[in-house]
RNA sequence: GCUUCCGUAGUUAAAUGGAUAUAACAGCCCCCUCCUAAGGGGCCGUUGUGGGUUCGAUUCCCGCCGGGAGUACCA
């Protein structure tokens, strides 16, 4: 239940209202002060008063009750404390029944929400660079269905382009379908690598390139051929990862499928007197706004990705009718995204308002930023083995009868990669490095999945407690109740700030007042009514975490 | 130049405008006759700079310094 609205309702302040006295109440630094405080200081002003006596009158008004067990006036401050043995029980009662729904809601019923995420170019390998975006969008997703919005997943593939000539050019010339059979993705990119050098020193190879684009356009039968194969290919590996990272997409509509959708658009611009001719290219001024204007048509005519960004948008509002659209895409596009919901809102669609670039950092490596066509890359496949390699030598060495070492050495390996990306506010920039990866210990999904394996033993030998009571419990017992307590109102903050991060770093605080708790009560050399209550807590801890974690896209061994 | 984001221990980072700025890693030192030591504890050590708003600023505003990104026909 909602402490703080209970006792937002009991206070009387000047002419507040409970909801604006529930939005004041703060947390104070330590619990032996309390666990909820109202600052009074800017109720001196209206109420004419010194901040330390409106808090005195206020805590001697309060009705006491028997939630709210103390108040106390310190400092201008109001703190205070709940009845410590009715919050275990009420928290470990709704956690024990709601078991894998525990956090969930329903605040999002009747509500789609599209999430365009990952996004994988045609041809391109999945490298570390794709990974925040795939991980993040994949978080966002499984958060909005486990608090009831019905979430739309879309894969915006990069399938249109030149670059797509360029890579026919190249596989005519140099490529060989064996290698490309047996070398995968790698040995094609190693084709579009080669002709970036060779169109140094030829020119002509670029003509050629666009030349075998515009084939693709005009469904010439061997190039379409071509490209389907290449397409193929790109879904086959990164359905791989997508495997392994848990990440599922409701639609694969990726930009070409926009190609004859663009057209209605530039229409209702034109229509709308929005689209005017400058420098030969037709664009939407947006000076007024103080950007640079938006190009809808290059001065050859062709379109560019704002006008494909725009029919998208129109495209999903009609066939959706989303409540939000998120965009999951580096902060790099910060201006595109900007630029293109401000042409949509000049259009009149009121919903343009409902559109969200979810920016996040950039990646580059410790040596400077990665490089497709140089070849500077570092394959994610590549990193999920070592992490997963590293994970299988430490169970053989620390547990070397364990069962299934492979099964489990893969879900910590991968749990590791997608929690280094998760772990911090989306907006840093990360520098990839493989020591921050492999490092298995502190902050890390490793921890946490440590922590669980730990609870999973006590339970197996201590058996899951039937029933339990709470009485006089001690501090380690009610910061961990506390933390558990908090963890729906966790969900919503990343939820409506669209910061997975806040799960993660809820997953290791809670990892980490189990340990302490752990460490300092026996479980099951308590006398029957605690060790009750101490099984209880330790499942409680257990389901929490592993809801956590499985929002992030992390499972959880039995045992590691 | 302009726009925008960022600047916190040696390093990577936390912190709805609130009370004594919080962790982890690295370094040094403790703790397994005890439920998994992939753990727990201790030491060391922080808000770039100058103003402003405020009872109160890491947080909001302005200037400066340093860094990233963007800035018309790539995505």
């Amino acid at each position: 239940m909602d402490f703080k609205k209970h006792i937002a309702d009991n206070i009387q302040a000047g002419d507040l209202t409970p909801d604006e006295i529930y939005a004041m109440l703060a947390l104070p630094p330590n619990t032996e002060m309390g666990d909820f405080a109202l600052p009074c200081f800017r109720l001196a002003k209206t109420m004419r008063k010194p901040p330390v006596k409106i808090a005195e009158e206020i805590c001697a008004a309060y009705p006491k009750d028997a939630l709210v067990c103390e108040v106390t006036a310190v400092n201008g401050y109001v703190n205070f404390k709940i009845d410590r043995d009715f919050w275990a029980k009420e928290t470990l009662g709704t956690i024990l029944s709601a078991r894998e729904k525990y956090g969930s809601s329903d605040e999002g019923q009747g509500k789609t929400v599209c999430i365009d995420y990952s996004s994988v170019n045609i041809a391109k390998p999945f490298h570390i660079g794709h990974l925040s975006t795939t991980v993040l969008g994949s978080a966002l997703y499984k958060l909005h269905k486990f608090l009831g919005y019905r979430p739309v997943g879309i894969n915006h593939l990069g399938d249109y382009g030149t670059q797509f000539g360029k890579l026919i050019s190249a596989y005519k010339r140099w490529g060989k379908k064996e290698d490309i059979e047996k070398g995968g993705l790698r040995a094609l990119n190693a084709l579009y690598v080669r002709f970036h050098e060779e169109a140094e020193k030829d020119e002509a190879l670029n003509d050629e390139a666009r030349a075998f684009f515009k084939k693709i356009e005009d469904k010439d039968a061997e190039s379409v051929a071509l490209f389907e194969w290449f397409k193929e290919l790109t879904l086959k590996d990164v359905g791989k990862i997508y495997d392994l990272l848990d990440v599922h997409f409701d639609s694969w509509a990726g930009e070409s499928f926009y190609n004859d959708k663009m057209q209605p658009v530039i229409d209702e611009l034109s229509e709308k007197g929005l689209l005017v001719e400058s420098e030969g290219a037709k664009i939407v001024d947006l000076e007024a706004y103080g950007m640079p204007p938006c190009i809808i048509l290059r001065s050859d005519g062709a379109s560019l990705y704002a006008t494909r960004d725009i029919a998208a948008a129109v495209y999903r509002k009609k066939t959706y009718d989303f409540y939000k659209c998120l965009y999951v895409v580096a902060y790099q596009q910060n201006l595109h995204f900007k630029q293109f919901f401000k042409v949509l809102e000049l259009m009149g669609k009121e919903w343009a308002k409902d559109l969200v670039h979810v920016a996040y950092g950039m990646v580059s490596l410790e040596d400077g930023s990665m490089s497709t066509r140089k070849g500077k890359v570092v394959y994610l496949q590549d990193v999920i083995d070592k992490c997963v390699d590293k994970a299988l030598g430490i169970i053989t060495e620390k547990n070397p009868s364990l069962e299934n070492k492979e099964e489990i050495a893969k879900t910590v390996g991968v749990g590791a990669v997608i929690f280094g990306a998760l772990y911090n506010n989306k907006i840093k920039d990360i520098t990839f490095s493989y020591d921050k990866v492999l490092n298995f210990e502190g902050e890390t999904s490793c921890y946490v999945q440590y922590t669980c394996a730990r609870a999973n033993s006590v339970l197996a030998k201590g058996g899951r407690a039937q029933s339990f009571e709470a009485k006089n419990i001690l501090p380690q017992e009610f910061e961990l109740i506390k933390q558990l307590s908090d963890f729906p109102a966790t969900l919503k903050d990343a939820l409506d700030k669209y910061e997975p991060c806040f799960i993660a770093r809820y997953a290791v605080d809670l990892a980490q007042k189990y340990n302490k708790f752990y460490f300092d009560c026996k479980i099951l050399g308590a006398e029957e009514g605690e060790k009750n209550f101490r099984l209880a807590l330790t499942e409680a801890t257990l389901i929490t975490l592993k809801n956590a974690l499985s929002l992030l896209g992390i499972g959880v061994p039995e045992k590691m």
